[in-house]
DNA sequence: TTGTAATTAATGTATAAACATTTAATTTTG
DNA sequence: CAAAATTAAATGTTTATACATTAATTACAA
């Protein structure tokens, strides 16, 4: 379905508006279906998200700033999140030595098993898009990069 | 800034992968911009958005469940949504006399004129975006929508 | 050093989103 | 026609978001 399709709008006053509404309609769709997705495994995406960054330190703490500056969504509130993750017993959480200002995070066994599940469910999801193809998927990213250039 | 700068993450596992977390960051990016854009004249993004369909109905009445449909994100209350914007006197609105489950809403003069106003400011937001190219553009949307259709 | 600025995380708070439920009206069906 | 089902909009409620502010610690500069 197309855009227009999508959302009734038989027109565009141009290109780049249609881009735009584009952009954001598709975000929306896919926050949406990847919400759906994690539902059953009791976390929301950006909980499944930061638990991501974490499996990706491998067993190495990471401060909450930092999960900040990796974060897909840098206005939403790490420090809330780790909270729900730690409340579920997915991550802990200490105060760094170092610097006594930050608290450093780490996932648990039990936060690295979810994700591990999830991503095995994940994996039926990109299977599906894998049908664009490795050029167009390229193309995307490329466009979607320079899109983001032209507006900073 | 490509997508691995923005949320430093050096490697994705896949070209799939890397597309998701890309439209959902892009995504994100221009809501952000939009919603500060938005910001000095009083309304939201979603709220706007309501206004622009409205004013696409050239002063003809809409019901609450057509401005639904029209939406980008059709999860949000599209009834509080014109309640926000009456509030503002930007639009009225009545019963619908053939159907009197339904709610007729129309565009104020006050809301054309809001919304004139900020097309005006958009367009320089929008000029930014056209230095990527028509024919890339198209591209864009292209892809975005065959992106959304390999999933559905 | 010592006060000032900057940084890190947590918290406060008003608003919005995500759903579910309700109310009223219409349509369908037996 | 009357009961049941469906539809349209509004409302209730819990949780999340967007920011601002605070509190603690560290860095820096006079």
């Amino acid at each position: 379905m197309s855009i227009s399709d999508e959302i009734k709008q038989s027109s565009f006053k141009n290109e780049e508006t249609k881009a735009v509404i584009n952009l954001i309609f598709t975000g929306n769709f896919i926050v949406q279906r990847q919400q759906a997705f994690m539902k059953p495994f009791g976390i929301t995406m950006q909980q499944f998200n930061v638990l991501r960054i974490l499996e990706g330190q491998k067993g190495q703490a990471i401060s909450v700033l930092s999960i900040t500056e990796r974060m897909l969504d840098k206005m939403s509130n790490a420090s809330r999140l780790v909270d729900k993750l730690f409340a579920k017993k997915l991550v802990s959480r200490i105060q760094c030595e170092k610097d006594r200002r930050a608290v450093d995070v780490y996932i648990l066994p039990a936060g690295s098993a979810l994700i591990n599940q999830i991503e095995v469910h994940l994996d039926e999801f990109r299977k599906q898009i894998s049908q664009l193809g490795e050029e167009n998927l390229k193309q995307l990213n490329e466009l979607l990069d320079q899109f983001r250039a032209s507006i900073s």
